[in-house]
DNA sequence: AAATTAATTTAGATATATCTAAAAATATAT
DNA sequence: ATATATTTTTAGATATATCTAAATTAATTT
């Protein structure tokens, strides 16, 4: 099944749109994600939808089908491959690279991804923290587990802070962490369970086993 | 100046195909070149012209501007540079890699091209020996001649090769020949322009003259 | 349930790309 | 130089994409 640029990211919207809701994805929903007119959304749906790669009736949304979720979640996969190579290999920021790899991801070609995916490593998460899915489109979700748990020298990306404690929030940003921030743990202080951590690269700092306990690190 | 997927690679088409000629290029050249009809490269040259990326006459074929010209390098430039990432990186061998670089010269970011480069040491050439240009669009040649021309008892190392022909390259990697490899010409064969040749100081073997043509080599 | 509002689709308009066939211009041969 | 062949352009056809505005369907309110 080929695909065109445009298609593929009709798919990737709905995709996008469908998580974590059984409903259909409205028209005008498409047309919003995608910055475009609901005529043309109605319009491309007609298409994708003789391509089996959703199911469609009128006026009662679209689901996305077993096939147009693999197209999807293959997209995805190249979309944050790129994102990788980018920020490990090429020094860009994780803030600069969507849009390079918004074109990257639709570049075709059978083995270019899984020898990108070989040289950098087999990532199992982009710069952001998102999951790759692997070729079959199976996303795995990574062990995660509080900093405090983690071992020296070990890295981590931030998945979940509490959200009840405005205070820790406040100190949180106060110190520049964030969802998806990589964590470096460099030391731990046995004394008192604190921990001397890197965020992003950038400034080291001692958190104390209080905090560390609070935050949920994902393994990289 | 943004031009198109489509517009870049009739502006590529126009550079090499007024490579070594001072005459205009022709639309039917144009149009063998690309596998289209005289007819849409007469639209798609009206449109170029408008752009200033090259002068026209009716009837009297197109040449390319010094901003045409830039703006066709940077596309080679890119080529050439995913070229050496491919071969490099991701173990691609040089037969496989023109369809990838193909699309990848197309994608559009200020920054990505200086980043790769560097990342790949700033090459010269790309894996089948073809100059990159630079930033500016400036190329740096060594004096080269083909196989074909060389004399009897001569050397000579593999600086390029096409990169058009899979079939060629396949051979010539069965052979053991690869840019780089030192070429010595045993004996010519004047009945068929076929040469006995050395690869690497290794073994002998015959060249067929079509095969000979298509080899360029650096003068030892 | 009827009336109103919102969402969606359809119809038709506009723009673009690319083709075939015919016309026009140029090149070549006698 | 004229006739013939070739190349190139133009005109018109077809296909596609995307928009606005109108019509239709569904959802919400009264």
């Amino acid at each position: 099944m080929k695909l065109s640029f445009t298609e593929e990211n009709y798919l990737k919207a709905i995709y996008h749109l469908s998580e974590g809701s059984e409903d259909g994805v409205s028209t005008n929903a498409i047309a919003e994600e995608l910055n475009t007119k609901a005529a043309s959304v109605s319009d491309m749906i007609r298409k994708l939808s003789k391509k089996k790669v959703i199911d469609y009736q009128k006026y009662r949304g679209v689901q996305i089908t077993d096939s147009g979720r693999k197209i999807a979640l293959q997209v995805i996969r190249k979309h944050r491959l790129w994102e990788v190579f980018l920020v490990e290999k090429l020094d860009f920021n994780w803030d600069e690279v969507h849009d390079v790899a918004e074109q990257l991801e639709h570049i075709k070609s059978p083995v270019l991804i899984s020898r990108l995916d070989e040289f950098l490593g087999r990532p199992s998460m982009d710069p952001h923290g998102d999951p790759i899915p692997d070729e079959n489109g199976e996303i795995k979700v990574s062990p995660q587990m509080p900093l405090s748990d983690f071992e020296e020298a070990s890295l981590g990306i931030v998945v979940k802070v509490p959200d009840s404690d405005p205070s820790l929030l406040r100190h949180l940003d106060k110190i520049g962490m964030r969802l998806g921030s990589k964590i470096r743990v460099i030391e731990k202080v046995e004394f008192d369970n604190s921990a001397l951590i890197a965020i992003d690269q950038g400034k080291e700092l001692y958190l104390s086993g209080e905090i560390a306990k609070n935050i949920m690190l994902a393994v990289k």
